[in-house]
DNA sequence: CAGCTTATTTCAGTTTTACTGATAGACAAC
DNA sequence: GTTGTCTATCAGTAAAACTGAAATAAGCTG
């Protein structure tokens, strides 16, 4: 094999520094050794890459050709020597993370830019699964990070981390409580339990949120979208999370629920949850790390 | 250094073959080499990289990760082994073509395409000079081959080869001999001896293609381009090749000329050319196979 | 132009590295 | 159990790369 890593460094390292000799104290070698490498790399190509007849070789044309393509070989190998270096200081191969379907606006995006930066060759996996089934894709080892709202109880196998907060809001279509509401006059409690409310819950019927369970009839779904839907329809009211409704709001096809006695807002914390149970890898901390760094600023409510 | 050449060419024999002793049998080694050559790479990545509890070694997640960069490696390598072969072979690093601009549409696309796909590092340089200007180039060095049309004369320091014909067609604005013309009647040339003609040549002066050189008042310019504009401004008549004018002529703003004793159409040989006193690179003796073996084809006028 | 510095090349000697071939243990199929 | 194939280990060997010194040449400086 004539060209080998060794000699490609040899090479690149002539064409840079312009001479045997500095090359070789770059490589820490001694000259003779660069001679000799091009020397047999020349005889082994059977090309002239350099010329001898001044002080200092000159590269021929055939190497300056040649340099392009030795670049981008050196490049390669720094990249696999950094990708095995980066693997074994822990970085998992595949990075794997759930978002609730509510949170996908949310800022998980310029996190994931810059790992994409620090770790070029981390491949990176984003699902969309409903806040409970993102849990359990954490517990099944098929998720490594979910991205979820606050709950009221953690379990000990879960690790999280607060990252930002997302407002919900209490919304409905215009004409849904024309009968019951007085004009000028607000909502009260009792009138919000006798109307049907559309929660967004887990598949997992057991399972409900109290603290957004107000109504004694729920229709329930497994995401926001549908949600929307059913509430733009007129068929019940539900909260929502203000960036996914902001739209319907200023178009008046949703207004916010006139609420007399509670608030039509409610701030929910975003958390990102891992499972104790399994080692982190690099990706997964760096990813914490750079999601909860801007949660000072994204503290505020997303809207501007 | 821990990833090298010749451990890339081993991993990826393993992961290849399955086993040890059949990279070994690929490789042409004994299978203890290879054993010790990936017990080394282990040992320096400090990464496990197969699992040897059963019977055939297992390519761990690290492996199956590092396998594609590895690849781009070892294809890297063949690239620049293919190019260093190629460059002794006698491949030049860059292969400029002058082209007459009038010859610009015609086939030299597709031999070129051909030659980009064998010799994919190859630089091409296409400049387009009038074709005695392209000639000059070709003995300054400054290009490898020219395409221009056949000359009475060639000087004895050049090479050449028929690739394609070309026709010209004598053509004018359709007023310019409204005075001298009877309707009905040819043209007779000695009335054209008197009428301006519009002459692409060199920028050079002194050369001027008798051929080509019929009026006793000859407007010179060195591209096809300017010749079509002021023939047709009605400044003079003039040869342009066919394929150039037929838009023209099937829009009526220019007309063949009404020869009476002539042909006011040509068929001139396109040549490739080259300086005998410089050898000819792989690539350029490559492009005077392609270009030429579509001659027969190309034989008729490209007109369709 | 002479002297000085720095380069390259050659060569013998040495060190490092990789390879071989034999051997032993392990696993799976028959 | 036997057999064939696989991997791991080890001592010895072969090859390769490297070192350090010496010779030669090229460019710079006063």
């Amino acid at each position: 094999m004539a060209f080998t890593s060794e000699s490609v460094q040899v090479f690149l390292a002539v064409l840079d520094r312009g001479s045997f000799s500095a090359a070789a104290r770059a490589l820490g070698r001694v000259p003779s050794a660069v001679s000799m490498a091009i020397a047999h790399l020349e005889a082994e190509l059977n090309l002239p890459l350099f010329d001898r007849s001044g002080r200092e070789p000159q590269p021929t044309a055939a190497a300056r050709s040649l340099e392009p393509q030795a670049r981008l070989l050196a490049a390669q190998l720094r990249q696999l020597q950094a990708q095995a270096l980066a693997l074994t200081q822990g970085l998992e191969s595949r990075l794997t993370l759930a978002i609730a379907p509510e949170l996908l606006a949310a800022e998980w995006r310029s996190p994931l830019a810059t790992l994409a930066q620090e770790y070029p060759l981390l491949e990176v996996e984003v699902l969309a699964a409903p806040q409970a089934d993102a849990l359990a894709m954490l517990h099944a080892g098929r998720a490594n990070l979910a991205l979820v709202f606050e709950r009221p109880s953690l379990d000990g196998r879960e690790g999280f981390q607060e990252v930002s907060s997302e407002i919900l809001v209490a919304v409905m279509a215009p004409g849904l409580l024309a009968q019951t509401l007085q004009p000028g006059a607000g909502l009260r409690e009792e009138q919000l339990t006798n109307t049907r409310q559309i929660v967004v819950a887990s598949r997992d019927l057991a399972t409900i949120d109290t603290r957004f369970a107000y109504a004694r009839h729920c229709w329930r779904t497994d995401n926001h979208i549908a949600a929307l839907g059913l509430i733009e329809a007129g068929l019940g009211w539900g909260w929502l999370p203000q960036s996914f409704v902001r739209s319907q709001i200023a178009a008046g096809t949703l207004v916010e629920m006139p609420f007399d006695n509670l608030t039509n807002r409610m701030e929910l914390w975003v958390d990102v949850v891992w499972s104790k149970e399994r080692p982190l890898g690099l990706g997964a901390r760096r990813f914490i790390a750079l999601v909860s760094a801007g949660r000072s600023t994204s503290k505020q409510p997303k809207s501007t």
